[in-house]
Order: structure tokens, then sequence, then C-alpha cells
DNA sequence: TCTCCTAGATAGTTTTACTATCCGTTAGCG
DNA sequence: CGCTAACGGATAGTAAAACTATCTAGGAGA
């Protein structure tokens, strides 16, 4: 098909596919001459992928591009797998490892890791982000909702143990990496609004709201 | 204290104060002149929670001023409480709420709190958030891991329960608010980087990863 | 008095994610 | 065979977000 198809097929604009090509988001299409190409299923595919990690997931486009490039490494060993999701933790800004409070928080998680016999990368981009949040919310005095870390923890364990055997489920390494991808992205999305959901319920009901 | 010590304390350049002064985020100094101003602790506070917002929680400049005008209502009622943390619910661009697919999910979703007997009003924007995610992954044929969202429930029900317990065993209304947007916001962060690392140790358990 | 700091206003910068235009080429229709 | 509309590729422009810099006066403290 040419670049109109594949722009109705997925609702993308073409200038907005010229720019996904450019940027190496999406594979160039087979070359039948000197300005014609043809795209395949697999590009309407990958399209579709490319758009939900922007618009559900909120992923920047440089980001998208390092992650579909591991995606599209053909022999990802599968100890690996979970390693092209480390692209998807965004690195802090304005984070300062000599700090103390950054540190101890930092402890916190490892410590966490080792409690719960997690094997983890002492180098994994993840410790560091939830140290950054633990950090914020002792410097903010909210100690009380820290108290909430074991829940916190016990969730993040089913959900994780959950979604790796789907992963696994899959046949392919293909099929297995995209599953990651996906199911990091946009199951982080699904959980993210049941919790909002959740919480109001449950406010609903301790609280006794009634439907004004 | 005036802006330099300020400045000092919160680790936030002069200019990036004077900015957030004019975008709302922080009320203004009491005026001691016609161009002397003296900030309390309070504004050392605020600040520290803009930052924080958001560095960690990734949370854009306009939504924190909406955010932080919801918490200066003086009389919030406590049922309105979580209707603060709407604002922080990202609306979606391009959403097409005729979209037959996207309606399905809108229903798998209305369904789902109808099954767990949740009383979330109508219109809440993490119904329609949870909507786009499922739809994403609907489109992108990756069914099986929406067999996992009985899983998500259950965890966004029981960290949703600790949470609001803890919110609501704070004593007024002010400190409860301000649990409510650093709970939801800095909560996410805590859980999502704690749901990555327990993908890792999970992944390393079941695969059998060796550290190289 | 002299210098530095301050509040407030205005303008400039950087990054991100597109969007528009132009150019030579080619497909497809009559 | 001729014509028009679409194409690929390159380059330039735009819009929003989040700062950052400069300017103008007016105090504060030595």
């Amino acid at each position: 098909m040419r670049i109109a198809e594949l722009s109705a097929q997925s609702g993308t604009s073409i200038p907005t596919i010229k720019y996904y090509l450019r940027e190496g988001l999406l594979p160039p299409g087979a070359a039948t001459g000197r300005n014609q190409a043809d795209y395949g299923e697999e590009h309407v595919r990958r399209l579709r992928l490319v758009r939900a990690l922007i618009d559900v997931g909120g992923v920047p486009v440089a980001t998208v591009r390092e992650v579909l490039a591991a995606v599209d490494e053909p022999d990802l060993p599968s100890h690996k797998l979970l390693g092209v999701a480390h692209c998807l933790v965004p690195a802090s800004t304005r984070r300062d490892p000599d700090d103390p409070a950054w540190r101890a928080a930092r402890a916190e998680v490892d410590a966490i890791v080792a409690e719960r016999g997690w094997w983890v990368h002492e180098e994994a981009p993840a410790r560091d982000a939830a140290a950054d949040a633990i950090a914020a919310l002792r410097a903010l005095g909210q100690d009380d909702l820290l108290a909430n870390l074991p829940v916190w923890t016990d969730a993040a364990e089913r959900v994780a143990a959950a979604e790796v055997t789907t992963v696994i489920a899959r046949g392919g390494p293909a099929d297995m990496v995209e599953a990651v991808v996906t199911g990091t992205v946009l199951g982080e999305a699904v959980l993210n609004a049941l919790r909002r959901l959740a919480q109001e319920a449950t406010s609903a009901r301790l609280l006794g709201a009634t439907p004004d």
C-alpha cells in the first residue's frame, strides 16, 4: 500500500508518518521506484504500537525509538527481555545521589528488594526511580503514606507475577518482547486508572458520600 | 526571609521561583515595601510540594496550579476530597468516543466498576483513561495481557483501601487533601517503580537468569 | 553614599512534537 | 501521449511547555 492508505488505516496524518519515518520509529517501505514505496501490514501494526506508546503511555518519541530498536533486535536472549523495559524508566534530571536523604531512600529500596528475595540488578533504573519518590514523600513529611510501602510492594509482586507469566506463555521471542513493551506501558496506564477508580470508590464507601 | 534564602533552602533558582509566582503556583510573599516581600516556612513547604509534583510526578505546571487551587480551597467537603485528584488524570487528546472499539472498552470498564460494587461517578475521567488503555491493548491484539485485568483490579482495590485509610486517619481537611495529592502522584510513582522491580525479579526467577 | 539585592515586567531560549512547503518523479487515467 | 494528482525526500516553520535572562526602579545595609 502507499502512504495515503497507511495514513487512512492508522488515523495518522501523512506528515506525521513522514516524521516518524525520519525519526526511525517506522521502517521505510520497500522502494518500488525513485519516489514510490510499498508499505505492508507490519507498518500498520508498528504505527499502531507507536501511537499507543505515545498517546496512551505518554512515552517520548526518542524513547520509543530506543525501545523499538531493542524490539527489532533479532536474537535477544530471553533473560534480557526485561532489559528492554529499562529504557522506559525516565531518568530523573536533578537527582542528587550525594544527598544523604536520597541515599537513605535508596537504601530503603535496596532493603525491600533484599527482604523480598528479589533478584534485581544493582544498577536498575527503577531502584533510583523508587528512591526518588520515597525521598520526595519523606521530604514533604508524608511519612504516614510511606506506611503503605508493604501494601504497594505486595501489589507490585502479585501484578508482576501475573504479567510475567503471560509474557512467558507467548511463543516466540518477538512476541514476548512486544508483550513486555505493551504490558509495561499500557498495563501501567490501566493499573493507574483502576487505582484512581478504586480510590474514589473506597472514599465514597468510607466517607459515606452521596451522589449529588 | 527574602527570595535569595527561599531559593537556597529549596534548591530552586530565583528565576524559577519568580516564574512559579507569576504562574500562581506559589502565593506571593507578604509585601514589606514597594519592592520587598517576606516569605515564610509555608513558602518553602509549598515550593517543595510543587517541585515534587513536577519532578517526580511529571505533572504539568498548569495542572499543578489547578490542583493547588483546590488544595487551598478553605472549606472543601470531605466527600469531594478525591475530586481534587481528578485534575491529575490527563485528558487524552485524540480519543474518539464514537469509535465502537473504544465504546466497548469503556463498557468493559463500567462492567468492572459495577461488578466490584464500586461507587464512582459516571463521568470520572479515570473511567475514560482506563478505557483508552484497554482499547489500545485490544487494537494491538494483546488480548492475553488483558486476561490480567482481574489481577490489576484486585491490586488497585487493595492499594486504594490502604491509601484512603491513611488519608482519613489524618486530622484536618487541609492535611487530608495534601495527603490525597501527594499520595496520588507520588504513590503512583512508587508503585510503578516497585512494579518494574518486581517484574525484573519475577522474570529472573522464572527464566533462571544469572548475573553476568 | 555606594553597592548589592529586590519585585515586577518583558522578552528570549530550549526542547519536543509535529506541520507545511517545495522539488523533481512517477502512477494512473483518458 | 499528455495531464493531473500523489509520491518520497529534504528543509523550514510552528506551537506549546518550562524555564531563563534582562531591564527598570526602588529599597537595605555597610
